[in-house]
DNA sequence: TGTAGATGTAACTATTATAGTTACATTAAA
DNA sequence: TTTAATGTAACTATAATAGTTACATCTACA
């Protein structure tokens, strides 16, 4: 299974806010537009981005801004914070394996460790990975765009 | 979204063969009691694994056997076998972002890459891990739980 | 102070994938 | 020919995603 689209949309937040902060008021009917997504889905990842100090979002009066330095923002804040997994583990395990079996009976030994390494090496990419790099690349592709 | 239990179902299943295969032949309901699941549900891993030729299923008279030699199959082959993400990309998009937003036609040119860093971060990890160390641990574990 | 325009959130629906289940055709060997 | 297995279609149950409606709440400003 596909980890949640709430992943790239928390993104391509981040990008519309950026490059369009200037001149609107970012609401989430703003985003919902570039996104192609429903106004109520976004204020739900804004939630969850809101609750890890990752944006601040006003109420009543709207308008939505980015909390902190772009360089400080990394993929795997953005990726926690908008849960794409459970209980923070990538790979579901068969429940109950037979415990009257020697392998059934440490199945989680054996496992647990190694799985564990594969899920670090995928977080430690998405850490390394911070929103200046995704911004930069944003203005970058938009001027060409212009152009 | 987790990754499919069939992952590491999968991975059980090549334990058991390794554990048992001298005393027993291995079907599928010898699998399922292990696993604690649906035959049919290991049948059709089964069948996929079968079809990558990382295992010998025997139809009619029954039994299962590993295709090649334990430190010849990486846990990315298993995991390319039973497909646990669809077309082969692990983080879902959002659907038609709009074009007519410059971050919503560009949030491909954007991402595209990085996320398939991430991913490629994750499958190369799979990669390097093999059989033979799961089933040297399988092994171990038995040996230190009869003791 | 009331209102306009926004967020926050509950409740529901639709869709999709996983996993389990029943049933049965097919197969291979004894 | 019988037995015991696989292969697979068809269906169900469950759970997560994503969309939608509705409305309470909040804040600034006219």
């Amino acid at each position: 299974m596909q980890i949640s689209s709430r992943f790239t949309i928390a993104i391509h937040i981040f990008a519309c806010i950026d490059t369009f902060e200037k001149d609107n008021k970012i609401t989430s009917d703003f985003l919902a537009d570039s996104v192609n997504a429903n106004p109520v889905v976004i204020r739900k990842i804004l939630s969850s981005l809101k609750k890890s100090h990752l944006l601040n979002v006003q109420r009543g009066t709207g308008g939505t801004t980015i909390a902190k330095p772009l360089d400080q923002i990394t993929l795997y804040d953005i990726y926690q914070s908008v849960e794409c997994i459970e209980n923070g583990k990538l790979f579901h395990f068969h429940e109950n394996p037979n415990t009257n079996c020697p392998v059934g009976k440490n199945i989680h030994n054996i496992l647990d460790d190694k799985l564990l390494r594969v899920q670090k090496a995928m977080e430690d990419e998405l850490s390394a990975i911070t929103l200046k790099d995704v911004i930069d690349d944003t203005r970058y592709y938009i001027k060409e765009c212009i152009k």
